[in-house]
DNA sequence: TTAATAGTTGAACGGTTGTTCAACTGTTTG
DNA sequence: CAAACAGTTGAACAACCGTTCAACTATTAA
């Protein structure tokens, strides 16, 4: 069982390693940057978005077309797609019914391409 | 109200869209290539364990000093580490009672790196 | 052996998130 | 105008996921 007992930071006793978590928490990057990272990995973290990517990036493609490449509802696809438009990571524009969607960043398909070659070993 | 009817596959009626589907269907990669894809950038689309790749890229931290450095208990951090483990991004070593961590891969640092220079436009 | 520290683990809880469903807007055509 | 097609949206539901909690293992030192 538990003992009833103040819960110190562990470690805290340790003078080598405290100065260890001093130098490392210093080097460590400002907490929005890395909530921004997160936020923007999170989205490559989904097969759906990742297949609307590709798809948009072979050619820029009406939300009816991706649904239907994909296999999947419009509604579903057109949920993606906001958020990836809301992320910047892809354009669109009008054409009489249909809404056109193309990839917005060369950035984006870089990524891609290195972390396709780590899973790749 | 929604009328009764059999739902087809939308826009299969469209001969034009119909031969863009199947181009770019057929140049979408391969199902498990895009999942492997999502699933590594799940791994990098949570802060935390972000914040302990950039821990331990600084240098090999045992499990007590990343949990001190980040203020989460050692649990919390444990539970990451082991998914870090479980996808080779970080390797360990026993010395003593400590468990050193340290970041497996230079690919991961290049990603992250590409990342960081997309957000920052 | 016992105590103390380091680390791991399974279950459970709560928040997040992707899809579905139904309804809606916007555009073109008859 | 109405009908048909393209796309969007909010609510609801289920599945997923990160943290907490409590207990456990492992190593070292007394």
């Amino acid at each position: 069982m538990e003992k009833n007992k103040i819960k110190l930071p562990e470690c805290s006793l340790h003078e080598i390693h405290h100065d260890t978590v001093m130098r490392v928490g210093e080097s460590l990057p400002a907490d929005e940057t890395t909530y921004d990272l997160s936020d923007f990995f999170k989205l490559l973290g989904d097969s759906t978005r990742l297949r609307i990517l590709f798809a948009i990036d072979r050619e820029p493609l009406c939300v009816c077309d991706i649904a239907e490449t994909l296999s999947m509802t419009k509604s579903a696809v057109s949920h993606q797609l906001k958020v990836l438009r809301q992320s910047d990571l892809v354009r669109y524009r009008r054409e009489g019914k249909n809404v056109i969607y193309s990839l917005a960043d060369d950035h984006v398909r870089d990524i891609i391409e290195k972390a396709l070659e780590h899973i790749n070993e």
